[in-house]
DNA sequence: GCAAAAGTGTTCACATTACACCCATGG
DNA sequence: CCATGGGTGTAATGTGAACACTTTTGC
């Protein structure tokens, strides 16, 4: 913000009454990552709008007079998942003029990542379902723009930050995370030099627990080490450069 | 966004009127970064509102009612800095509830680089100033928090993207551009590693002259391969995995 | 000739890549 | 016994970090 009428006319050089800019809506849309039968699938649902009908879009509101981004987000994740313990990232913001035919309507995107076995049983509104992201080629609004753009934001972010254990059950196999991660880079990885790699992070705990139920030889199962992860943030963080 | 209110009352539990939600201003503060005796500045305004007399803050503007997010970022840029030819990133949205005594107000940063002598003529307005980064510890608003989150994205953009050249003159020495690294950074660089490193990236053009009135021997000066820059841009995007 | 910075290569540690075989299990 | 994936190591290559001396210029 916002050095913006009274005292510098110079910078409104056409004057337009202060009321006039008070009258944006903001909303949040969520871009809410699930993995499922080795595919990346997103959560949409069926828009209400005439304008839009027949055609699905993120799961978004707007935000309420009272609240701020944070809270709006993890509200609409809580609404549509009914989780409220996990990580949001704020990805970009979206104002182009004609994005909404309600108004102006700004809108801030987030991403998250959630297990979809975990909350399947709370989607109680059948209009939101899991859409696997490579067969999502149309949105409502610009939400399809917004969709490439958080899913190029957590394909950055898996290489820095292995937050992506949200994506799995509790316990899981190496199989499981590797086809996590090549599902959400799109590509294949070595298999030996991915299981070198995720040991070297030192993020996985042995449960010495093994896979059933599958036809093959069972993998072992391991857990993710939140703590040392947070140790590791903080290690981080703490031996940044200088600022 | 954003399927609201009408057709589905179960997300917005309490019944608000829909023009409620229209009553939000939208501005956008630039993080106008420079360099100059060998230290990263920012451009900074001496506040007009009366709960901050006396504070410095970010060059932003609202956002008129018919004018995009990037439209607006680009003007404040070009009239405060009178450039209008320069890269400004996205960083992040801030949208606490009391951030701005005039009401809501949510507010997308942007920050840019621009070169110091080459607009330092065009700041008519002599409330607006550069200051050295290190010096800045207060701020009116929320904007020292948006400052500091600009830097670090800046810091974390430099290892990727090569555009601090928009910092330095058209010619330059490797000295002088080591010494951005550095300010921008925050740490001492190895001399020999760092010419190594800018060397390879291939995107330098030997002007065949040399500095002048330097107390010293006088080094080489480059400049910025901008067409190339853009040629690997593109190959690094059409090279990206799937998606 | 002195101060200050330009210019220049090698070595070492570490990370990334490519690659092949035997093992355990379910069917 | 067959299919499927589990589990494992090594060599080659590339990348980042450490490190010292000679050269050129202004003063």
């Amino acid at each position: 913000m916002t050095n913006s009428a009274p005292k510098r006319p110079n910078i409104n050089t056409t004057p337009i009454d202060i009321q006039d800019y008070f009258k944006v809506a903001i909303s949040v849309d969520c871009v809410i990552f699930g993995f499922d039968d080795n595919a990346l699938k997103v959560l949409l649902i069926k828009c209400n709008l005439k304008e839009y009908e027949g055609s699905w879009s993120l799961l978004g509101d707007l935000v309420r007079p009272d609240e701020d981004l944070e809270t709006a987000s993890y509200r609409v994740l809580k609404e549509r998942t009914g989780l409220d313990d996990l990580y949001l990232e704020q990805v970009q913001t979206f104002g182009g003029l004609n994005r909404h035919p309600a108004g102006r309507v700004v809108t801030i995107a987030y991403y998250s990542l959630v297990n979809i076995k975990h909350h399947q049983l709370k989607l109680s509104d059948n209009e939101v379902h899991w859409h696997p992201l490579n067969d999502i080629t149309r949105l409502a609004f610009d939400h399809k723009k917004i969709l490439d753009l958080c899913y190029l934001q957590l394909q950055k972010n898996i290489q820095e930050k292995p937050l992506v254990f949200n994506l799995l059950g509790n316990k899981f196999s190496l199989r499981e995370l590797q086809h996590l991660y090549e599902a959400i880079l799109g590509t294949k990885l070595d298999r030996r030099n991915f299981r070198k790699k995720i040991s070297t992070t030192g993020l996985l705990i042995d449960t010495n627990e093994i896979e059933s139920d599958v036809p093959h030889r069972p993998g072992k199962l391991y857990k993710f080490n939140y703590q040392k992860y947070q140790k590791q943030l903080q290690r981080a963080n703490g031996s940044k450069p200088q600022g």
